[in-house]
This record gives C-alpha cells, structure tokens and sequence, in this order.
DNA sequence: TTTCATTGCGTCGTTATGACACAATAATAC
DNA sequence: GTATTATTGTGTCATAACGACGCAATGAAA
C-alpha cells in the first residue's frame, strides 16, 4: 500500500508515475437522519467544495484507483462502488483554475506541467454506512463533510454535474443495486428505508403501501427488537436476509416506484 | 472533418495529436430479420472479429470522437449513443497482441511507441436503424458484417466482455431508452416490435399481452395500411409518436418485463 | 391520566397481469 | 377456385398488484 503523496511531490513528478490525463472522482452516498448525503472536500484556499478524487497509477486498475481513494476518505476497506459515467468534455479542463490555487498555496507550476493537461475523469459512486465513516480530508483541502443531497448548490469545476448523474444513474438502477443494505446500519426501522427511498426518489411514498410492497419481495426480515427512545410509538427493527436480497437484485426488483 | 489517418501515420505521429492511454469502442446494434445484430470488424492478418474503435483527438470531445467512428463505420450522422462503461485494467492492454498483428502488416514498431501503452477504453453503445447502415471497414480490418448478438463467441482482446456489458446495460436501460423507435424502421409490425423485445430480453412474451401493455403506454399508433407479402395473415403497420414516446422515456416506461 | 404523533394491520375498489379461446385473414397447396 | 395452414386481431376470465384510506395500538410527553 503506498503512502498519500504531498502535493508537491504530486505536481512535481507525478507524470513518472501517474497515467497522463486520467483522473477519478467519487460520489461518496451516506443516509443520515432521514437526509441522502455526500462526501465533501471543501478546497484549500477557495471558496468551493469538491468532490473526492484522484489518479491513477500507471499499473494500478481504476476500480482499485477509486477503493484506494474511498479507503483514504472515510477509513473503509469495503466498499460498494459502481462506476457509472466518464465526463470526457475538453472544456472541463479549464488551465486556470488549478494554476491560480495552486499559485495560492505557494507552489509554482510551468505551463507544461502534466497537472495542466486536459484531464479525462471517471466517475465512481458509491454507498457506505453513514456511522461507520470516519471523513478525512486530502492534502488539498481543508475539510472533509457530509452534506445533504439536496443543499448543494455550486461545486468545484463540474462536481455538481457529476454529482447530479450520480443520483440520476443511482435512481435508474434503484432496482439492481442494494441501497438498503449498503446505505442503512444492520438493523433498522420500516419509516427509515421509507425515508431512504423517497428521498432517492424524491417523492413521498405511502407509508402503508411501502411495507407491504417491501415485505412482499420477501428479502427483509422483522426482528423481535423495536427501536425503542423515539418521541412515539417503538417501530420494529428489520434486517435483510442477505442471499435473498442478492438474489433477487441480479433479477432486478420487479415494478416501478 | 478529418480524414481517416492510415495506420503508419496512427503508429508513427499518432502520439502527436491523440490523447495518450485513451481509445473508445463502439458496440453498434441493429435488429434485422428477427436478430438483434452487431456490427463488427474482422481484422487483417488474424482470425479475429473486433468492435469498431477508434482514439480521441487532444481537443475532441469524447462524445464527439464516438460519433466520427460511427459515422466512419456506418455511414450514418445522426446517430443514438450512450457511454455505458470504461474499461480500464492493466492486463487488458496486451503489447504482444499489437505488435504480433503489426508486425504481419509490415509495420515496424519501436518498444517505446504510444500504441504500446496501456490503454483504457470507453464503451459506447449505439442503436441504428439496420436498413440504412453501409458497413464499411477500417484501416485495420478486411471485412465489416452484422453478427447475431447470441452467435458471437470469441473477439478480439476483451471486446467479448464489452459487448456482454453493452448488453446487460441495454436490458437495464430499457425502460429508458428509445430502442423501439432507433432500431425499428419508421413503419414496423407489432410483432417485430416484441421480437425485439424478446431478444434484448432473452426471454418469451406472450403475444396478445404484450400488445395490450405496450398499447396502453400510448404512445404507437396504428397505420391504416398493413404488412402484406408474409405468408399469412397480414399484420398491421404501426409507428411512434416521438412527442409522448419521448414524455413517457423520461419518466422511464413503467413496470418490467 | 390524558394527549398526540406515529406505527401496525387491515379493507375496499380499481387496475394490471397472466393464461387462454376463437374468429379473421392472406399466402400456399391442392 | 377451394381448402389448408400459420399467423394475426380481439376478447374473456380469474387472480394478483396497486392506490387510497380507516382504525386501533403504542410510547413518550404534557
């Protein structure tokens, strides 16, 4: 496992071992009191939050390029990640933008400096148990943070649009992907995977045609604790039956939302 | 528009305007005589068939260099194409399979040559109307031909593999993509229409149910005209009303299959 | 002990779905 | 020119799924 390199040592000898012009972002989903979150950086010296990313060693595959950078953020070893697009558009690679916070942060750059090429960047998301993250920033920025889905606004170069297709891509493969399981703790409550789905979704569900729906694909099972601190009523916790829920998203879980 | 570089200029000065370590492959379908077809290439001096591909420019949008070599293989300019997938392990990028097949070409290539590198490739996935395609070679292949998508065996490096997952997208997008309309002619028969379901799927539909769901989706009008010339009973011609096809895509076709 | 929001469990009418029957039709065989 | 045959157009029927909603049970707070 090799060592976060500094910055310097990245611009400066990068090109050796970095391939040319291939970057990685990750789109980092957490569910958390009822919000869908992302990871955030928030950048040294500028006003923006990005996305985390990073590139990729000459000889190193870009599925293990995006474990290693999601290993880095959160302290999580297994992940469930999903690539989903390549934003391959020239304009994206605007020159000035990283010269002038690289410049902020005391370092030089020569115009030919591999950091300054036009950069192709393979999209990545993934979800991870909110509780278990321990966030942790870059050497390129100040802070590290969840932020609720629906707050953000602006993100650094063309993050938010990147983000956007995550959650669009996320939505379309609702139905193959193990949100619950990957997204929730182990044991959890019927109004919380309500809650996960509807925002995903971004509509409300009802309450009672949710349940019955959920049971009936037969991969969730109620447990005999209820979740008890509430302001009401104790719901019942429930846990997935893993190979069934496995099972049955290789199919696709049948019907719309 | 560019012209098509021959292979010696590619080898020799390709590193000059290509990006570096970047290419693309096109997984083109067609639907003909109740197949869902591919198009590929069959290459010079080896018994190998091969997904049309090609590199990227320095300042070409990836889009855009996906659509030249459609528009290269096919003749066609209007095209429907969707980025499914990067494909981007190391041991994908075999040096001797390049210079083996170079070297039977009569083309010399130094060890250090850009085409030696590893690369990494971005699948796109296009649907076209069969009858309006003119296959036609590139530099590096001898034939281009409409293959059955369940025919194909082996191709060349791990195009097998991204055709597979060309695939397997396509049944999951279904319900988000216009599959009828691109790879249909303007006027089509209903049950050419759920052949081709059924192929994509891999699986029978009953005849008289699937009429009645993919008619009540409305957006396919009946023509007063029908299909006369089959061995039997005449069937019906239908077409698409782009406007509510398009309304209806965007919210994803409801239900599964 | 009462209040109140939430949860668990149901009902009911409508719609969608899967399985199947039967008549109409167009080319072909006779 | 008539019969044959495979295919298409249309409809039925029982069952399952779905959307909308009612109501009692619960547990914390008033």
């Amino acid at each position: 496992m090799k060592r976060e390199l500094s910055i310097k040592e990245t611009i400066q000898r990068g090109a050796n071992f970095f391939m040319p012009s291939l970057s990685l972002d990750c789109v980092i989903f957490g569910f958390h009191e009822n919000e869908l979150k992302v990871l955030l950086l928030k950048m040294k010296n500028a006003d923006t939050w990005a996305l985390p990313g990073g590139f990729i060693y000459k000889e190193e595959d870009i599925e293990n390029a995006a474990i290693r950078v999601l290993r880095e953020r959160t302290g999580l070893h297994d992940i469930f990640l999903r690539q989903f697009h390549v934003f391959g558009q020239p304009s994206r690679s605007e020159k000035k933008f990283h010269s002038n916070l690289l410049r902020k942060d005391g370092i030089k750059v020569s115009k030919d400096n591999w950091i300054l090429q036009r950069f192709i960047t393979v999209g990545y998301y993934a979800l991870v148990d909110f509780a278990t993250v321990t966030p942790e920033p870059d050497q390129s920025s100040v802070a590290c943070e969840w932020k609720d889905i629906y707050s953000i606004q602006d993100l650094f170069m063309d993050h938010k649009h990147i983000l956007d297709t995550a959650l669009y891509t996320l939505r379309m493969q609702l139905n193959y992907v193990p949100i619950g399981h990957k997204l929730l703790p182990q044991k959890f409550t019927m109004p919380e995977l309500q809650k996960l789905y509807e925002t995903i979704l971004g509509k409300k569900l009802d309450r009672r045609n949710f349940q019955r729906r959920i049971l009936s694909f037969g991969f969730i099972k109620r447990l005999k604790e209820t979740r008890k601190g509430g302001a009401h009523k104790a719901p019942f916790l429930y846990s997935f039956d893993l190979k069934k829920y496995k099972k049955a998203l290789e199919q696709g879980l049948q019907g719309g939302w």
